[in-house]
RNA sequence: GGAAAGGUGGCUGAGUGGUCGAAAGCGCCGGACUCGAAAUCCGGUGUACGGUUCUCCGUACCGUGGGUUCGAAUCCCACCCUUUCCGCCA
């Protein structure tokens, strides 16, 4: 969420800035907005004034025994206008809040300007694909031959975007996960947690996923919300016999461990010597997939439930930009310790997510299917999660200040485990295992098809 | 799922209809005392929004949302959460 402050005193200047993404603002709409909410503010205001000086007038008239009566009934007058000028204020500010709560972030003024993934700009590129003396195969083939992955299986399990995988790919999926977090919290600096992985709409609301992406998630019938007293007195007042149902209300599964440990500082203060928290946590992820029909349906590039292990930052504003450097750098390590060769880009305006202010994306070589793919995507979201979480910090003179969020994937688990598969195979169909995951894999050095 | 108790400021905790944004204590900040420190004493110390504009003024906030009332931390209703006991369960 942007702060209202900004719209306020340089509308052109976010419209402007927001147009880069490209987001078209209702700058007219938001002035009536803010016109009719300052006009009923103050009514409002001046009334409750008014009502707070009557009540104190009658209390003490009785305190001293006088007659109050004709007070009493002067106050009773003047609260139907309170009223319904409350009521109307309340409906402004719902709509104000509505009206924020789905425009994106402003991109920062270092992000490249374009529209598509085509305008991203390539910052840096590590390490040089092999060279093979055989036909490549791609994930599906390898591990299929190894009579380890079985797409086929999982589909009459679940349904398709979803993979079975077993014995020794199975393994070093969760080797994969295990080096990956032994890394980040041996050597840098981040402490690991454990989540929920169903969270509750606030969460969602508080990292950017709703309103606006809700069709991206699965969510979870749970618990049933009572109609307001208002919605209730609605159905009388129309005549209809039975009462409004209980609204439904949802758990949402995360599509990302961004969404639980970001939100364990919403509605929080932290003192400024915690600072920067640096959290890392290896969580399934669930996403929808809605809109990507068609894409990527070949494999497990791109799946329903994926393991990730994701670092979040709660970091002081003037520290966020050299924080995102570092933590990007951080889920570079797992790739150069993997051997694994990438390259990072900057992602341009366009092709940021909504509620990010500056994104690296890291990106490792797929021999399968010659090319770069994402792998990882690390991002700065300045104060635009924290103002919808309220998640604070005491500053230097003690008063709450919005602090800082970041967060990167390091990396996905899936995706990187399809990157050793494809990088690492050898003519006879066996994968040899990264040296730096042997110690996970019992000492294995290659996984081949048993029998 | 059943029963009971409870949810007040950074913390402890008082407040059951009327100058209550809220006593008191602790903590924290400033000052006095002191060579310095401790102890003691004095003063200050919540958040958000709005107006004004750098100085104030106003409004809201005592788990959440409603209701009653001229007036609600206090009374009523619903919900959420915490603790304890019972039941069920990995």
């Amino acid at each position: 969420m942007l702060d209202i402050q900004l719209l306020r005193n340089d509308l052109e200047g976010v419209t402007s800035r927001l147009a880069a993404r490209p987001f078209q603002l209702d700058g007219a709409e938001f002035q009536a907005l803010e016109q009719e909410r300052k006009l009923v503010q103050t009514r409002t205001q001046e009334l409750q004034s008014a009502r707070n000086n009557m009540a104190k007038r009658i209390g003490q008239a009785k305190s001293k025994g006088e007659d109050v009566t004709a007070l009493m009934s002067e106050a009773g007058e003047a609260n139907s206008e309170l009223q319904s000028v409350e009521a109307k204020l309340q409906q402004i500010q719902a709509k104000l809040q509505d009206f924020l709560l789905v425009i994106p972030n402003l991109p920062h003024a270092t992000v490249p300007p374009g529209r598509s993934a085509d305008d991203n700009v390539e910052v840096r590129r590590h390490g040089t694909p092999r060279q093979f003396d055989f036909q490549v195969k791609d994930h599906v083939d390898l591990g299929e031959g190894l009579g380890m992955l079985d797409f086929a299986t999982a589909t009459k399990i679940s349904g398709s975007r979803f993979s079975l995988m077993t014995g020794g790919l199975a393994r070093l999926h969760r080797a994969l996960a295990q080096f990956m977090l032994d890394v980040h919290t041996r050597e840098h600096g981040y402490t690991e947690v454990y989540t929920p992985y169903l969270v509750n709409a606030a969460s969602m609301r508080g990292t950017g996923q709703l309103p606006k992406f809700e069709e991206d998630l699965f969510r979870v019938p749970f618990g049933l919300e009572e109609p307001t007293q208002i919605e209730v007195e609605e159905v009388v007042r129309e005549g209809v016999t039975s009462i409004a149902p209980p609204r439904q209300k949802y758990f949402y599964l995360i599509p990302t461990a961004e969404v639980p440990v970001t939100n364990i500082v919403r509605d929080e203060i932290v003192p400024l010597e915690l600072l920067p928290l640096k959290f890392v946590c290896h969580t399934p992820c669930f996403r929808s997939e809605a809109g990507s029909y068609g894409k990527d349906t070949r494999g497990m590039i791109r799946q329903h439930q994926f393991d990730k292990v994701e670092l979040v930052q709660i970091i002081a504003p003037e520290k966020s930009y050299g924080g995102l450097e570092q933590l990007t750098g951080h889920a570079e390590t797992i790739l150069q310790r993997l051997e694994l060769p990438y390259r990072v880009v900057a992602l341009c305006a366009g092709d940021m997510g909504f509620s990010s202010a500056k994104t690296y994306d890291i990106e490792v070589w797929l021999p399968g299917q010659s090319a770069f793919r994402e792998i990882s995507s690390c991002s700065n979201f300045e104060a635009f999660q924290a103002r919808r979480m309220q998640a604070r910090f005491r500053n230097e003179k003690g008063k709450p200040e919005l602090v800082h969020t970041l967060n990167g994937s390091a990396l996905a688990v899936g995706r990187t485990l399809v990157a050793v598969l494809e990088n690492y195979q050898n003519a006879d169909g066996s994968v040899s295992v990264p040296a730096a995951l042997q110690a996970y894999m019992g000492g294995l050095e290659r996984i081949a098809r048993s029998g």
